[in-house]
DNA sequence: CTGACGTCGCATTTGG
DNA sequence: CCACATGCGA
DNA sequence: GTCAG
């Protein structure tokens, strides 16, 4: 089945849906199905069950098994924990805080499920879990109700209440659904992904995430994603030679998989310190637009989330090739970036998250602030209260940690996500 | 006890 | 019509 | 929900 040749068709099928449901049936219960049997069966994945997918497309030659979750971001790697019972309960807990809207407790039970999952041996009490980070009362007395009766009574739900917490997870593995519109769609009374489809308020942004919801979960491999970016090199300089592009994200920390692709760009003629704000504004958006257009025109970019004049996310794809023949569709976004603010970017931009905060404290005891918008430092005036900032001239990732007096890092050294783990062997030596 | 927990571009809704 | 607020993703 | 101020 060739996708490409699908393509025309997917498109005015989803518009078409009223008339045609039965035409989105297919596509769409692969999901379902795999939903069913394998992500909200609450019992399964407490008993430590293995939740995991094998893709079993030969599109993937990874053999990779990930552990499928609802989250659309996974946060964590909790497989060969000695405490994975532990995590499996606090990440449920921290779906069910953002399905209630309460982001920062979801963050506060991924946070205590991270420092779990670095400890390195089996925790026998809430009271040895609150040693560690992240883990307070609330948390430790969690863990003691699981460990002597094996659950945890907030996740106890109704039938009734447990699938519509399915439902509203079901539906935010869309891109473009979040807590509030999952909610909203389920109090609508919508029950799968095929009656959404026919809610004719679903924005442009969530109807390319319901397109593509299968495929944009899928990981992609490096060398896929470089191929990718090399179409949109060629392209860009095709256009002006003076662009300068680069990836950014997990793949140029050196990953064997990535879930999109990121790639910033800058210009010399892009800056911050242009004239009047409408000759910039028409600078950025020739300048992002362009290049946008000229991927589009080649069929590189096949559906567009949304287009600014300086940042651009949406779906792209390689051409058909006729060995494999495989062409699945990617997230991909673009990002014009001022010309002096571009290492900063390219900084921010590579993380990942851990290595982020790290240089952005160390920054700020030095007294400055480091951002993607660059390096700057606080100065106190001479009288009153008053600071200044000055902004340090960055030329590369190295001068960034140069001044704040770090070792540079190489990108691929930046993966600082279970680096934790390598503490701890540490301290045991 | 109380506030921070990253911040911002873009699309879309809301309320004048 | 515009200005602001909200949801979302990153 | 947790932590720091």
């Amino acid at each position: 089945m060739s996708t490409t040749h699908l393509l025309p068709a997917v498109l005015p099928s989803l518009k078409a849906t009223f008339k045609r449901p039965l035409l989105l049936r297919s596509p769409f219960s692969n999901v379902l199905t795999k939903q069913t049997r394998f992500n909200f069966q609450p019992t399964r994945s407490a008993t430590g069950g293995a939740q995991k997918i094998v893709k079993k497309s030969s599109k993937l030659p990874q053999e990779k098994t990930q552990t499928q979750s609802v989250n659309k971001s996974p946060s964590v790697q909790i497989k060969e924990s000695p405490n994975r019972d532990i995590c499996e309960v606090l990440e449920r807990l921290a779906i069910q805080e953002r399905n209630n809207g309460q982001p920062f407790k979801e963050r506060a039970y991924q946070k205590a499920m991270r420092s779990i999952v670095a400890y390195p041996t089996r925790l026998n009490s809430g009271k040895e879990a609150q040693t560690l980070p992240g883990v307070g009362d609330k948390i430790a007395k969690k863990i003691d109700q699981f460990l002597e009766t094996g659950s945890v009574e907030q996740l106890l739900l109704s039938k009734s209440n447990q699938e519509e917490a399915d439902l509203i997870n079901l539906f935010q593995r869309i891109s473009g659904i979040g807590p509030v519109k999952a909610k909203s769609f389920v109090d609508k009374g919508y029950k799968s992904l095929e009656d959404l489809a026919k809610e004719p308020q679903l924005t442009h942004h969530q109807r390319i995430g319901l397109k593509y919801i299968k495929e944009f979960e899928e990981k992609i491999p490096r060398d896929e994603l470089e191929r990718l970016l090399d179409i949109v090199k060629k392209a860009t300089h095709e256009i002006d030679p003076r662009y300068i592009v680069e990836a950014c994200g997990s793949f140029r920390r050196g990953a064997n998989v990535s879930n999109d692709l990121d790639i910033i760009l800058t210009h010399p003629d892009f800056t911050e310190v242009m004239e009047s704000a409408t000759d910039r504004k028409k600078v950025k958006t020739s300048l992002l637009m362009q290049v946008v257009q000229a991927l589009e025109n080649c069929g590189f970019l096949t559906d567009s989330i949304s287009k600014g004049s300086v940042k651009y996310m949406g779906v792209c794809q390689l051409p058909k090739n006729k060995t494999d023949g495989l062409c699945t569709h990617h997230r991909i976004d673009l990002r014009l970036i001022p010309h002096q603010n571009y290492y900063a970017g390219l900084l921010a931009w590579t993380g990942d998250d851990e290595h982020n905060r790290i240089m952005r404290l160390r920054a700020k005891a030095r007294g400055y602030t480091l951002s993607e918008y660059g390096l700057v430092r606080k100065i106190k005036a001479e009288i009153g209260e008053d600071t200044y900032d000055e902004k340090i001239h960055i030329q590369s990732e190295e001068d960034v940690f140069k001044v704040l007096d770090m070792p540079y890092k190489k990108p691929h050294e930046r993966n600082m996500r279970g680096v934790v783990k390598k503490k701890y062997l540490m301290h045991e030596e």
